[in-house]
DNA sequence: ACATTTACGTCAGCCATGTTGACATATTTT
DNA sequence: AAAATATGTCAACATGGCTGACGTAAATGT
């Protein structure tokens, strides 16, 4: 029986929202909700030389194996030059491989090694903790109502590729020869 | 009558979270909808040769009028060095004053100018429009659910005092002769 | 009264990670 | 054959973290 916490807090928000004045809470509760979070892998990374550039490089290609580098470049907003430093440094200590694209022999598909699959899987367990006690803490729709929240932050014109990439991302391991 | 977007969207969690396993879903929208949250900030900012350093700066001198430095950098987790960099920068422009302490001299207590409330201002609008237009897209607790979603993220040891510092913020303008 | 602690500032240098710009190489497309 | 594409690389620079050392003024403790 896990330590599991099931008090459903009645946290009201801070302040009624006045038409046209700034929903200060929100913004600062997204500031220190999201800093906890990121901080939780910081540790693991920091013992392995890693950071959190390594971090995102990984995710993204843990869940979306024989990505391109470009689609990676994309996810990512970052420049070739930035990319191409971290993800260097994930091939060389074999968390990340390279394998030339089959159908276009330019490409080099991005995968993760069983090494990197199972750090990814590490730093996305101690993050899963965090939110499953955050969800455990709220009502049984908790999933949902932060789904719906966080993909309505989203820019318009990028939520429907988001949302369609994270609900397909790890489905097929997109069987490759 | 401005082009409010009424339409409750219908967007369910893209799996049913089993046990153990990443919730892969929140881990990635986290990720997205931050990084468009404080993307909206960045142009401003640039154009006056300023950072994300120095939004997170204005924004808590802003929201608390009079606060010390080392109260600052509690909330900040940053260095003292870091710090004095961007504040620095934000005094010699004329955003922010530190006056010295009335009952302890030693201390420099923050406040921002005109200047400095009106730019706090223009950037929190910004990132107001982004959360008011997601909240309209959704249910009437939208707000709530947001609150209690973010706050339950917080580390345990952090959250009551954070949301004590949210909800007495900008309350009393701390007269101060 | 003097010693210590506290609040803050500063100098110097390092590191991680972002940027621009230019150029190279292999491969595919036209 | 020429042009476009996918990727890599070199060089230089900016931002914003960090550590360590040191200084100064004011408050506090004995």
């Amino acid at each position: 029986m896990a330590d599991v916490n099931v008090t459903v807090l009645k946290a009201p928000p801070a302040q009624a929202s006045n038409p046209g004045e700034p929903i200060w809470d929100i913004i600062e509760l997204l500031f220190f909700a999201y800093r906890d979070f990121v901080g939780d892998p910081d540790e693991v990374l920091g013992k392995l030389g890693f950071g959190r550039a390594h971090h995102r490089v990984l995710h993204f290609v843990n869940r979306n194996p024989g990505m391109k580098v470009a689609d990676l470049l994309d996810i990512l907003k970052i420049t070739k030059q930035s990319l191409g430093r971290v993800l260097k440094q994930l091939v060389d200590e074999g968390y990340v491989v390279q394998k030339e694209g089959a159908v276009d022999r330019r490409q080099r598909l991005l995968y993760v090694t069983s090494k990197g699959e199972a750090l990814a899987l590490k730093l996305a367990t101690l993050q899963t903790e965090r939110i499953a006690r955050a969800f455990g803490s709220l009502g049984p729709n908790a999933h949902e109502a932060a789904y719906r929240f966080l993909a309505a932050m989203i820019d318009d014109e990028n939520r429907d590729g988001v949302l369609r990439q994270i609900s397909r991302a790890s489905r097929p391991p997109k069987a490759r020869s």
